[in-house]
DNA sequence: TTGTAGGCGTTATCAA
DNA sequence: TTGATAACGCCTACAA
């Protein structure tokens, strides 16, 4: 392009190389502390990187060695939502971002429209070499994003349990401990009539989740009834009819999302049920919102940010070279707060 | 590194050429839509690329062209805390990604400890040609990044109202008139004695909002005793007091932040406070919390996303060689819900 | 309209 | 230990 002062072009290796009276292949030792240069050497030239506040052009970098030196994390957008939940998405980011720290990886964020165009965007990204690998977070029941990964060979991890559905490498939690752990606490508390409140079945996880729920309550060793309600706008009304009829009411919720539990529970009181007397509440997940609101929420924890730290390192040992694995991520953990007690009757 | 097939290597733009049976220069005049070539030479080369699937090495690309083909968006991390609060950040993000769409410019998040990490971090970018440019958001009082992306000259638009504090661009919202706004709203319902709540007084914002706050109480027309009072964990024992004295007791709060709007509500009522009745609330800032609690808050309203999405845009322009422009963001708007009445008396 | 040659800035190779 | 020289893969004057 047009420089205004010929002069004053920028540093290249070579400028420096020059100054600091060595070769172009000094500097470049020097810098990335390899051996075959002399001490005294190499903190002279150092101190001539220093003087010149000169850094390596990345592009040149990336193209020499062939990394890129970042990867990406893709998300569905949808219109009027934010890109991140700030329950799961900020925490989750916050932990990749201090697994990346000081590996000068660099982290990419990007949106599609579909799981489709995602796919798409994969094979895109490796076709131009745009990033080293990538982060699949909210696997599905039939994801197309997992065979393109695979078709291509770009390294992933997927955030989610695919055990046994992918080859790929993938970092998952226990739902079925995380769902005994909520039924059987409920059960404790005599309740008799459950039901889960889920979302979408085609994330892997409502549907991994809606099987140990089953099996939880089956398990439990006490009666259970349990049902699974889908979350929409009727969700208040179906929930408010079963807990007021006549024959075995319904008396605990387990809520997938928290902030839908916050908003139902809200819905429930307004309509006149008393939680926990009459129903009791159960969020999975926590988080500020589950406090914020009278009565707080009984929550199933998990320390997310850890999560998206080790899914993050995951993918910096499959970028090196290494094996993909099956790794658990943080375990899930029961808080008992006030919105759930024991069973009226 | 080591190659399974060496006859497998990865296509580059000269064997594109071979097999097209045309010039390297060709296959990237036909790729970039540039004139000086045919119709037919060019379809047919499109025909090829699209058969071997076969796209431009970005790190080639941005090397020969001196650009990035990438923006930042840099956030102080802070321990335990999601990266982005889910009222701001997230549709925020969302619009600089609606903006960046089929750009092919991509988003690079980072997070740092301190402002002067983040203003280093900067100055290294800059150096290693890593992003075109970035967006700085929560300008503080005397903010050091400023000052350091004027010397390197990184291409940069803050996020907030920096008018006449900085030469670079900006994108600014008429936080004097969403001042008034909330003033004359509360005003117009009786109010004579209104509290600010705020938070860091470093941030520019709050900064702005206080003496806006102010200035609109001044101007307000009625007697209005204004008074700021920081937000902590006190806040809610000193709006209590305030509001139960005998003389000229507190009756309206205006509250910097949704979530602790939500919460100090929550506190207040739980305390025996009426809200709206004792007490009005309005929060600066509208999202779902708003709604999630009882009584709904009347909040001040902006389109972030937009906001996002301007900002992205003015920075696209800088990057393509325009000049930096203080331009307005989207306004704010008053949504009356449940939490604001006349005052009693 | 097409091809050739040089530049972008780094790392890797291989003699000296 | 050092210094040329050749990749890396693309873009683009300039010549044909």
């Amino acid at each position: 392009m047009n420089n205004p002062d010929p002069t004053a072009r920028r540093l290249t290796i070579a400028e420096i190389a020059s100054r600091a009276k060595v070769s172009p292949t000094a500097v470049s030792f020097a810098l990335n502390g390899r051996p075959g240069i002399s001490p005294e050497t190499r903190e002279h030239i150092l101190e001539v990187v220093r003087q010149a506040n000169w850094r390596p052009n990345y592009a040149a970098q990336a193209l020499s060695m062939s990394k890129a030196g970042m990867i990406g994390v893709v998300t569905i957008r949808q219109p009027g939502q934010p890109l991140w939940s700030a329950s799961f998405g900020g925490h989750f980011l916050a932990g990749v971002q201090a697994a990346l720290a000081d590996q000068g990886v660099l982290l990419i964020l990007h949106t599609v429209a579909s799981l489709k165009e995602e796919a798409a965007l994969y094979e895109r990204w490796m076709g131009e070499r745009r990033v080293d690998g990538v982060l699949v977070i909210n696997p599905h029941m039939r994801d197309p994003r997992l065979k393109e990964l695979e078709r291509v060979g770009l390294p992933a991890v997927i955030v989610g349990d695919t055990r046994g559905l992918s080859p790929l490498g993938c970092v998952w939690t226990d739902d079925e401990a995380a769902a005994r752990l909520a039924v059987s606490h409920l059960a404790g508390l005599g309740h008799t009539h459950i039901a889960r409140i889920g979302g979408n079945l085609d994330l892997l996880h409502y549907s991994i989740r809606e099987r140990a729920f089953m099996g939880a309550a089956r398990d439990s060793g006490i009666q259970v009834n349990a049902e699974t309600i889908e979350a929409d706008h009727d969700t208040a009304d179906t929930v408010a009819g079963l807990a007021t009829q006549d024959h075995n009411p319904l008396t605990a919720l387990i809520v997938e999302d928290l902030e839908f539990a916050v908003h139902l529970t809200g819905t429930l009181i307004e309509r006149g049920l008393r939680v926990p007397e009459d129903l009791s509440v159960l969020a999975w997940d926590d988080g500020p919102s589950a406090t914020l609101v009278t009565p707080n929420l009984t929550a199933l924890s998990r320390d997310i940010a850890a999560y998206g730290q080790l899914a993050a390192q995951e993918l910096l040992g499959l970028i090196h070279g290494e094996q993909p694995r099956e790794i658990q991520g943080t375990k899930t953990t029961l808080v008992a707060r006030q919105s759930t007690a024991r069973a009226r009757g």
